[in-house]
DNA sequence: CAGAGTTGTGCAAAGGTTTTCAGACTACGT
DNA sequence: ACGTAGTCTGAAAACCTTTGCACAACTCTG
């Protein structure tokens, strides 16, 4: 027996629509009998039932959250902000994980659009025609990557990954590897392109080495053919995998950064953790999704003003233990 | 324009009712208007108003998950498994992040309370009267801790915890230190409990040395005092605090395990990527977040029979590489 | 002081589903 | 042939809010 509005009603002497009103408008109100129905209200610990309230406005208050893995240390962060800004709005986000499993994303995009006013979908997988499909049936932003007009947040390497670059250059590398993540990642591209046109820019040979699962593994797995590549500094696709390719350079006796110089992607708390600490290119998580909600609030406001806002965040290089000096072939 | 129960009614010539049999209670049905129906359900692509749905059963389709810290990598382990069973019981998951605040929990569970069936609190921080008061108003289960009979799982840490010390004795120990986790963490409690009671079993002196914050940077800050407590082993309360003792110890070039050395609790990821590999005990993360969700379940279902209900997975010692012979004084 | 505009509140409909109750029909037993 | 039990479906109420419309009471204006 929850108490309703009905309740609150009678306590306080005026009709249903008042207490409506009292709640969601109060400025309509006599200051007289918006203040007397608040305090039935607090009295009777009174909240209006979700349910009821979302079949008349056609709204949920809650938003919906998708990420590839949440085992990656990445994405909690952005899964932080998220929240953050969500409850600052006061919106619930529900979480979802696709395990990196391409094929779940849009169906889970499907299954939670019903429950949802709008959808953060951080680093989708999926394809184009894909994106562009589930976008026309929910209002969505996307994080990481950037499709058409949709909504989204990226992040700018441009200038840190220069930077980066100059940085190795400065050591004495003029091989550099690019260890590739998910051939569907949008990020992993980019970084691709943005990688080959500092290289080029800075006179150095860049050769994309192999593509790998982006997890710890992967570094592990690949970190042999890394070393018989030949080259003197290498660039991983994210943290993890450069923190797998340390782990068995460390078990092969390789020195790091002695014999090779090793960058990673995110600066993942673990980044720093480790010895050598890792050289990466931090990008920042919890603004990435903060912006997130932002932009999707602005687009449930107003779908015609926000319906192809863009925001882009920046980079930054974090230069530690992992880059040094080139061993002089 | 939503396709509604009566679309679906209209398309099959049934009447709404029988529609909503289709979906909830189909042996109620011919099974030729089953299929009428579900073929038109089919065809128009209806999915049921959750909202409408919900107004009326009084049920949601959600369940709540609050974790500490989302940061902490044992957690999107918890989060993954609750995730994962929900989803295959048609439940979706709210997640809410209390950044190791203890007095944001309740309100949390009071917000969230509204919006869903019941809650999967894990590892709460708050005190037990106000554990008792919200478990009074919303069904929940708890993870890592037990208050009176409130349906928990919890992880029997008992026989890993003797083997571990057992393994230490064996490798000479005879001085071990505990670093604490937070006062208010039942586990804290509890680990330190077991440890006391299977050190003073084998003969071992457990000095308990620091409580820190459950963080890497809690290991970090509280390493040096732990040389100088003078002992050749030490316990962490969780990895990332052992890891924060590594890191430490290596700057100052303490050698891990030749000078001292380390077990952890939990087995996040990092565990193994770092080298030393950390020996630890294994905490079962999916698993334990499935049961949770499972005991939610049942507790949903009939509250008296699963009223009180416990789950208790164990521990697992994984020996790696941070612990060896005790350094001869 | 009449009329127009403004302000504050209530009534009732609407939103989409589930569920109780009753009705229609079938099949069966006598 | 008729009553009865049983099976399947439909009508309508109920869940709790929000909101368009109407109404009443004021406040101005001329």
């Amino acid at each position: 027996m929850p108490v309703t509005i009905k309740d609150v009603a009678r306590a306080a002497g005026v009709s249903p629509s008042t207490v409506s009103r009292a709640l969601t408008t109060p400025q309509l109100l006599l200051p007289e009998t918006r203040d007397r129905v608040q305090r039935a209200v607090q009295e009777l610990g009174y909240h209006p039932n979700r349910a009821a309230r979302g079949l008349i406005t056609g709204r949920t208050g809650n938003i919906g959250l998708i990420v590839p893995d949440l085992t990656n240390p990445f994405f909690p962060g952005v899964v932080k902000g998220v929240q953050e800004r969500a409850h600052e709005a006061e919106y619930s986000v529900f979480l979802a994980d696709t395990d990196e499993h391409a094929a779940a994303e849009a169906d889970l995009v499907r299954a939670l659009g019903k429950q949802v006013d709008g959808i953060v979908l951080c680093s989708p997988r999926m394809s184009e025609a894909e994106i562009r499909a589930v976008a026309g049936e929910t209002p969505i932003v996307m994080l990481n990557r950037r499709v058409g007009r949709i909504p989204s947040v990226t992040i700018d390497i441009g200038e840190a990954t220069r930077q980066a670059v100059a940085h190795l250059v400065a050591l004495g590398h003029r091989g550099v590897g690019y260890v590739a993540g998910p051939r569907n990642s949008w990020s992993n591209r980019e970084r691709l392109r943005v990688l080959r046109s500092a290289a080029a820019g800075a006179g150095v040979e860049l050769r994309e080495i192999a593509t790998v699962a982006p997890r710890f593994a992967g570094g592990v797995a690949v970190a042999d053919v890394v070393l018989a590549a030949g080259v003197t500094a290498v660039v991983a696709y994210n943290d993890l995998v450069a923190l797998g390719l340390l782990n068995r350079f460390a078990a092969r006796g390789v020195s790091v950064p002695a014999d090779i110089s090793v960058v990673g992607f995110d600066d993942i708390l673990f980044a720093e953790m480790v010895s050598p600490a890792l050289t990466t290119l931090a990008l920042p998580q919890e603004p990435t999704g903060r912006a997130g909600v932002e932009l999707l609030l602005d687009l449930l406001e107003d779908p015609d003003r926000a319906g192809s806002a863009r925001r882009e965040l920046s980079a930054q290089l974090m230069v530690r233990g992992s880059t040094g000096p080139a061993r002089t072939a």
